[in-house]
DNA sequence: TAGCCTTAACTTGTATACATGAGGACAAAG
DNA sequence: CTTTGTCCTCATGTATACAAGTTAAGGCTA
């Protein structure tokens, strides 16, 4: 899983690179990055490093110094939690924009199948994680489409693509497996009353159980914050977090 | 006001004559804009351009095409519809936020001194559409602020930056003076509302309020759509629309 | 004639040398 | 001892030459 990235440009790899090694909390928040270290590092010359952190900035993790440069955005707990907030605010206004205009019956097929495939996955006896969280993202992808709004859609990948934000973070927390499970098929739940509300054009229901929805995800949030770092190392997405 | 930008660098020069230009309508939506025809334009080299180019698709007023090299995004009438709702839902969600959190009597302070501004525009002959617009900026800069969430200000400040999405676009309408003051009125009231609501911890009643004033804003677009092009000429922030 | 392959033109990707400007250290003067 | 000014250092800004990849056109073949 190291370093073997193979795209085609250095602009690329270092994007990946620097993007995982930031993630992960590789440099604390509010540490400077060098053009001339980090392409002596990566062993390209600055133009693509350049490249690299103009992207990254773009992502909103790193923000440009005032006299030029760029610093790591450091993520405070009360930052994670804004953002999952945030994303179920967008969420929620995708719901009730599919609510109130309307979904196409294709659009409605594809995500009865999606949530036909999750409830399958309850059935067996070990969970299969991996496939939960990527019918998940998924739904939730799915759930942006329908509101039929490119803006809406652009945003919500935009929030989404921080992976602590993202509908899937927390899934990989090996130590509350079967706590987790019990969590996630509540969250089927939700999903079901979602499309139920959009399909009955019930736009402020709608919006409102994507809301909540979020919530489970900042509940999981405060919940592995709250007990010490025991619980936090098995999750990847918030090595980011500034302590 | 045209094209005497002495900012520092190159880079800046470039950006913000681009900017200038896209938002002018210069390039219609789908133009590929090539670096090398650019900086000669420009008069100045690859370098700066890619970098305005780069900042530019940050902004959301370029696509990247995917082997490379930036598109100019076109915006229809929908997805300008789409990104002023959207400023309502985030400034809904501030507003939510500052009452559901509280806000310090510093800040409810100032809110106050901008309304009590606005007020006395109202009460002079000849409106004063310029101070008005400063003000009402200031206005919804600050209502951002009163969420005390970081993440959610960086958002509505980019949203924001979108000049049809502007709180204070379509201001520069001359040609519906005396209406436009009436509608402004309006707003003031609503502004006043809110306020009020966020200080009695009105949650709910500060999003709704907070959404509908967005809503006067996507009036005034439906409207000088709907009638033809004699009224658009005068509003600058419309004339990036795709036709 | 249709389809494919080759090739050439054009565009972006990359390296590197040089320019510019910001920030800090050190010294001198008050 | 403080303050201010200058100089030096180092990071980013810029230009340009070259590399590499993409696209489209033209001709060849079936």
């Amino acid at each position: 899983m190291a370093g073997l990235e193979r795209t085609s440009t250095h602009a690329q790899r270092a994007l990946i690179t620097l993007r995982k090694r930031i993630l992960g909390g590789a440099y604390p928040g509010g540490t400077r990055l060098f053009e001339v270290a980090l392409a002596e590092d990566l062993g390209i010359s600055r133009t693509p490093v350049r490249d690299a952190l103009q992207r990254l900035g773009a992502e909103g993790l790193l923000d440009r110094a005032p006299a030029g440069g760029f610093v790591v955005r450091g993520f405070a707990v009360r930052d994670v939690v804004d953002t999952i907030e945030l994303r179920g605010v967008l969420e929620g206004t995708a719901a009730r924009l599919a609510a109130e205009r309307g979904v196409s019956a294709d659009h409605l097929a594809q995500a009865r199948s999606i949530l036909h495939q999750i409830d399958a996955l309850f059935l067996v006896q070990s969970f299969d994680m991996e496939a939960y969280s990527n019918f998940n993202t998924q739904f939730h992808h799915l759930l942006a489409q329908l509101s039929q709004s490119a803006v809406l859609i652009r945003e919500i990948d935009r929030i989404t693509a921080l992976p602590f934000a993202s509908p899937s973070a927390f899934l990989d927390d090996q130590s509350r497996q079967a706590e987790l499970v019990k969590t996630l098929s509540a969250a089927q739940g939700q999903h079901r009353a979602l499309i139920e509300a959009i399909e009955a054009r019930e736009g402020f229901r709608a919006e409102s159980l994507a809301r909540e929805h979020a919530r489970a995800a900042r509940r999981n949030v405060e919940f592995l914050l709250s007990h010490e770092a025991a619980l936090r190392e098995g999750v990847q997405s918030l090595a980011i977090l500034s302590s």
